[in-house]
DNA sequence: TCCTTATGCCAACGCCATTGACGTTGATCA
DNA sequence: TGATCAACGTCAATGGCGTTGGCATAAGGA
């Protein structure tokens, strides 16, 4: 269970680029994978991809059918490393905790690609997978599958809108460069206290949003709220 | 409060395109969200907008910085349109509810707009006064500084992620015109029993996400939680 | 009436994803 | 050993994209 699953096919011929670099599924997932982290969402281009695998843009279309199915296969990269080797330990509200964290590790670790993959569903192996396993455990401690349902999207919202938000709280790469435009942190500490007296009080707490604990926070509510659920149905 | 901010300067002189258009800020965005809507996010550039509102490509330069300032306005343009004329009942119970459900629809409206702004932090007005907005009914209700941050976001990533996941849901017309690809509701249904019991026993309830009744769910789940934390303050 | 300025239009630039033809390599099998 | 064949890297080209600078023109103020 919880297996990673890699593309196959990887292993007949291999014939080296010009620079001597030999090409697989992985090397250039990971390699986007880097370049969406060091460059932002803007950075990866096919042109870009082809350099840093010294190889040419249209390589990369020996792999896969295009950028979307690249992107596509990073996210569930992103799926199948967040979920290797989890095993279930029987306690489902740990168990949904620990998955839940690891979703939210994987995605903080790749932020840009969160915003990139977070509004595909992809239906590949690891995200099914996935999705499997916290349904599998939420059927297995009791819930009603409409309730399992109901809380699996709960869920999935809470670690996809975290990571969205987060990438976004970042400085991105775009508003950076063009220089004149606000970046959040600095939009929302510059507002005065009359006309927005709410946010400037907050102002330093709404913009801390990039740990763990907010995360951890939320997360305990809603498995608070599952298990106040869990104990109407079974009463 | 809550008063719609739309952009001014739309008064000096307007020269009529060849076709006889008179182009301003609103009719652009407006026209922009209806090519979102109907053409999906591939659907929006520069090129069609111009063609769409007869004129220029060029033309839409003379009102935003670029597409990506436009993009923001029709972000803001959304949370405007959602926010008008809203006012407190003093129940801040029922005034959160009644504000997520007017971000819920906003986005529901345009899908395609949604994935499209949701990872974007406009800190343009109406998104700041709807921060401002929220903010001020969860204080006003008694939630210390820290709790009334900590609510705001997971009531915002809530509306987020399920205007991005219903966005995912719907048959992206990319993957549609590809014809090859999966879309959502196919995959999990096909997927076999034995290998994935637990989507195959919920994989109906799994799509059927594209609705209030779903939205309205989550959202009380976090309300009660939020009161049940009011009340341990409150002690 | 003339001047200023907003603004629409045109042509061009550089970048993008994608494709089809071509050449080269390595594996397979007789 | 040598022929065959599929895999796959490279090249050149295509059409679309956002964006810009220059130019023409119309509206409003004087």
């Amino acid at each position: 269970m919880a297996k990673r699953v890699v593309p196959e096919a990887d292993r007949r011929r291999r014939r080296p680029t010009k620079q001597g670099q030999v090409l697989t599924h992985g090397l250039i997932v990971e390699t986007a994978l880097r370049m969406l982290r060091e460059h932002g969402a803007d950075g990866l281009t096919a042109r870009r991809l082809g350099l840093a695998l010294g190889a040419d843009a249209s390589a990369v279309y020996r792999y896969f059918r295009g950028m979307d199915d690249l992107i596509l296969a990073i996210a569930d990269e992103l799926f199948g490393h967040a979920m290797a080797d989890w095993r279930p330990t029987g306690d489902w509200r740990a168990d949904l905790r620990d998955l839940g964290l690891r979703i939210h590790h994987a995605y903080l670790a790749h932020p840009q690609a969160a915003v990139l993959t977070a509004s595909r569903v992809t239906g590949r192996p690891n995200e099914v997978a996935s999705d499997e396993t916290i349904l599998g455990v939420l059927r297995g401690a009791g819930f009603p599958d409409a309730d399992a349902v109901r809380i699996y999207h709960a869920f999935i919202d809470q670690s996809l809108a975290f990571a969205i938000l987060d990438a976004a709280t970042l400085a991105l790469p775009k508003a950076a460069r063009e220089g004149d435009e606000e970046v959040w942190r600095d939009t929302y500490a510059r507002l005065p206290a009359e006309t927005h007296p709410n946010i400037a009080a907050t102002a330093p707490l709404l913009v801390a949003r990039m740990n763990d604990s907010a995360y951890r926070t939320a997360l305990d509510m809603l498995l608070s709220s599952a298990a106040a659920q869990l104990r109407a149905v079974g009463a």
